[in-house]
DNA sequence: CGTCCTTGTGCAACAAGTTGCATAAGAATC
DNA sequence: GATTCTTATGCAACTTGTTGCACAAGGACG
C-alpha cells in the first residue's frame, strides 16, 4: 500500500500531470520507489475518487489532453497518518543473489560476465546519485525538509556503493578461481 | 519470475517437501528470496505439472500427509539456463526511505521511535547472519560451492550493515533537531 | 473416548505490479 | 492535406504476492 502514498509526496512537492509524476518516478523518486505509468494513472483515478486529490480545473478532461493533480486535505491527513504507522522492513528479494546461490548448484559459467554488467550498471546509477546530490543539496545550505531529502539520497548512495563493493568483491572471487 | 528457480535451487540443494520449504525459505534462503508457503506449494504443483520436479514416491498423496519432492533433469535444465540468462537489476522500493521523505513534507513527529525500531530489528538480523556465517563457512574449510554460498551470505550482511550504519546516521540528525 | 495441539497440504479471494496495446491532440514534414 | 512523430491518457489481461481460512492425519491429555 506504498504506491499512493509515494504520489501524494510527489504530488505534495509538485503539483503535477501523470506524465510528469511518470517521470518524476523514473528519475529523482525512483530511488527510493519505482512505478509504471500504468500504476500511476490507475493509482491517481482511485485517489482522486477517494477524494484525496483533485485534478486542477481549467483543463478540459479529454482523452490525451493534460490533466494536473493537486492534493486535498484529506489526501495530506491520510499521508500524515501513513507517515505515523510503523511497519515492519519487508525481507529481501533479491535476483542477483538468487542466481549466484543457484550457479552455486549448477555451474557458474558465463556468470562473471553477468557480475561485470551490473556492476557497471550499479556504478553508472552511483555517479548519477552523486550528481543529483552535488546539483540538490549544495553544502550548508539546508531547510529542514531539505535534510531529510538529503538522507534519502545518501541512502541511495549508499546502496549503490554497497553493491559496487559487493560485486567486485565477488568478481575478484571469480578471477581468482578461473585462472 | 524467480520463485519457481528459488525452488528449483532449494531442491536441489536438498530433496523437501513443501512445510520444510516453507521452513528453509524463513531462514536460509530467506536471506536472498522470501515467500510464503501458500506461494511455495501453488508454485510446486506448477513446477510438477512441468514435469521439473515430481513427488517421491512411497508416499500416498493424501491431505495432510507429507510429500516430498525432487528435481528432475528437466527442472535443473531450466535453472541452469535461468542462470545463464541476463537480467537487469530490479529499481529499488524501499517503503522506509519513502516514508521519510514523506516526513520531509508532512511532519516527523514520532518517526525518531520508528527509525529505532527498525534499527534494532537490522541489528538482531545482523547478528544472526553472522552467527550462520560462523556456522555454517568455518574458515579454510571452503569447497568450490561453499565459497559462492559465502559471497551470497555476505552480500546478506554487508546490506544488513548498510541499513544499521543508515539508520544510526539518520537518527544522529533526528537527535541534532529535536533537542 | 473426546477434544485439543501440532504438522502438513491446500483453495479462494484479493492486492499489487507488469505488459501490450488503443486512443487522441498537436506539431512537424513533405 | 496526408503522413508521421511526440506528448499524453488510459483499458484489459496477465503474473506475482498476500491474507484468511479449510481440511486432514496423528499424537497428547484428561
Amino acid at each position: 500500500m506504498s504506491l499512493p502514498h509515494a504520489i501524494l509526496t510527489a504530488l505534495l512537492e509538485k503539483p503535477s500531470s501523470g506524465l510528469e509524476l511518470t517521470r518524476r518516478f523514473d528519475r529523482s523518486i525512483g530511488y527510493f520507489w519505482s512505478a509504471t505509468h500504468q500504476q500511476i494513472y490507475r493509482e491517481l483515478g482511485k485517489l482522486e475518487q477517494a477524494g484525496h486529490i483533485r485534478a486542477l480545473p481549467a483543463q478540459a478532461p479529454a482523452r490525451g489532453q493534460k490533466k494536473e493533480y493537486e492534493v486535498l486535505p484529506a489526501g495530506r491527513a491520510e499521508l500524515a497518518a501513513w507517515v505515523r504507522r510503523s511497519e515492519d522492513p519487508k525481507p529481501i528479494r533479491d535476483a542477483l543473489l538468487l542466481r549466484l546461490r543457484a550457479a552455486a548448484v549448477v555451474g557458474t559459467e558465463g556468470f562473471g560476465d553477468e557480475l561485470r554488467r551490473h556492476l557497471a550498471l550499479h556504478r553508472a546509477q552511483l555517479a548519477e546519485y552523486l550528481a543529483m546530490e552535488e546539483r540538490q543539496f549544495p553544502p550548508e545550505r539546508d531547510s529542514e525538509a531539505d535534510r531529510l531529502r538529503h538522507l534519502v539520497l545518501r541512502g541511495g548512495i549508499e546502496l549503490e556503493r554497497f553493491w559496487t563493493a559487493w560485486l567486485t568483491e565477488a568478481l575478484a572471487e571469480f578471477d581468482r578461481r578461473d585462472c
